[in-house]
DNA sequence: AGACGTACCTGACCGC
DNA sequence: TGCGGTCAGGTACGTC
């Protein structure tokens, strides 16, 4: 469940081992990812110097530069697209056998190894020309940063627009704000102490304020702790030695609400909206 | 257009 | 022990 916390540690994880460094061989041992992984993806990586690591939403992005090019032109230079969907890992090695669901190995000219490890295969890994990043379905779509200063109540409450469904759904939408998943969602809705299932256009400029203020701070914690380690997400270096974010809401069924631990009513509540669980403290929600 | 349900996929877990 | 059922969820797509 990489949500952008866990991604963005990702990224961190992975940028000084390969930033500067030369694709020297890919493996590649299956193509049928939720999107498909281009034929000549293993020939357009020989060679390419991954100049940058960045992140955009739930996205991982690997700029590369061509040395074989002479004049470096923008538009032409290749980006690799990354999307962990929900099983998705990146890891590194210098001498690991091979796993199941390694999908991609990577050689570097330092000796180290990426893999894209995806059970599930909901993940992808892509490229693209620099010109033709704008007509990437999911990247030219996507929704504010919502971490950067521009996202802010007003940000939201426009990009919300006259929509009626329940809040949940709204925030999990990418094209609303990007990077948020289940988890965080239910934990900024919990923090605000906005219900999940009031329609988003119900929300005022107030309400509106709390809410990013929460998002954002739900995953600047998650970030500075590493991501939450749910399941088997790893870091890229495979440790598993981090601690597990302290959810408030997610996954506390039936649990006290943290807020009012001695409160009658005030329990946490799980229910299942469009499919997915939402857990909610329906007392402090409103 | 927007809301909503479902498909995709595999591993973990549960009850029998 | 093994087997079947259910759940997890990001995104795409079909339907109303």
């Amino acid at each position: 469940m990489p949500e952008l916390p866990e991604v963005e540690t990702v990224r961190r994880g992975l940028q000084p081992h390969i930033e500067g460094q030369t694709i020297k061989a890919v493996h590649i041992a299956r193509y049928d990812l939720r999107r498909p992984i281009p034929e000549d993806l293993g020939q357009r990586l020989t060679g390419q110097q991954i100049s940058s690591v960045k992140r955009r939403g739930k996205l991982l992005l690997w700029h590369l530069t061509n040395p074989s090019q002479a004049i470096i032109n923008d538009e032409t230079t290749d980006v690799v697209l990354i999307h962990l969907g929900m099983s998705g890992r990146l890891g590194i090695s210098t001498d690991l056998p091979i796993q199941k669901h390694d999908h991609i190995r990577i050689e570097l000219n330092n000796g180290e190894m990426i893999t894209f490890n995806d059970p599930r295969r909901f993940g992808f890994f892509d490229i693209c020309s620099q010109g033709d990043l704008a007509l990437d379905p999911l990247l030219s779509t996507m929704g504010p940063e919502p971490l950067e200063d521009a996202f802010t109540g007003a940000a939201l409450k426009s990009q919300i627009g006259k929509r009626s469904a329940p809040l949940k759904n709204i925030l999990l939408d990418q094209h609303i704000v990007a990077g948020l998943g289940n988890i965080y969602v239910c934990e900024a809705l919990y923090k605000s102490k906005i219900a999940p299932d009031r329609p988003a256009s119900t929300l005022s400029d107030e309400d509106a304020e709390r809410l990013v203020m929460a998002i954002r701070s739900v995953l600047q914690r998650a970030i500075e702790v590493g991501g939450s380690t749910l399941k088997d997400h790893r870091k890229p270096d495979g440790s598993t030695g981090y601690f597990q974010i302290e959810f408030q809401a997610y996954g506390r069924d039936q649990e006290p609400c943290p807020r009012h631990p001695d409160t009658p009513g005030h329990r946490i509540t799980k229910k299942v909206q469009s499919g997915r669980s939402t857990f909610y403290c329906p007392a402090c929600q409103k």
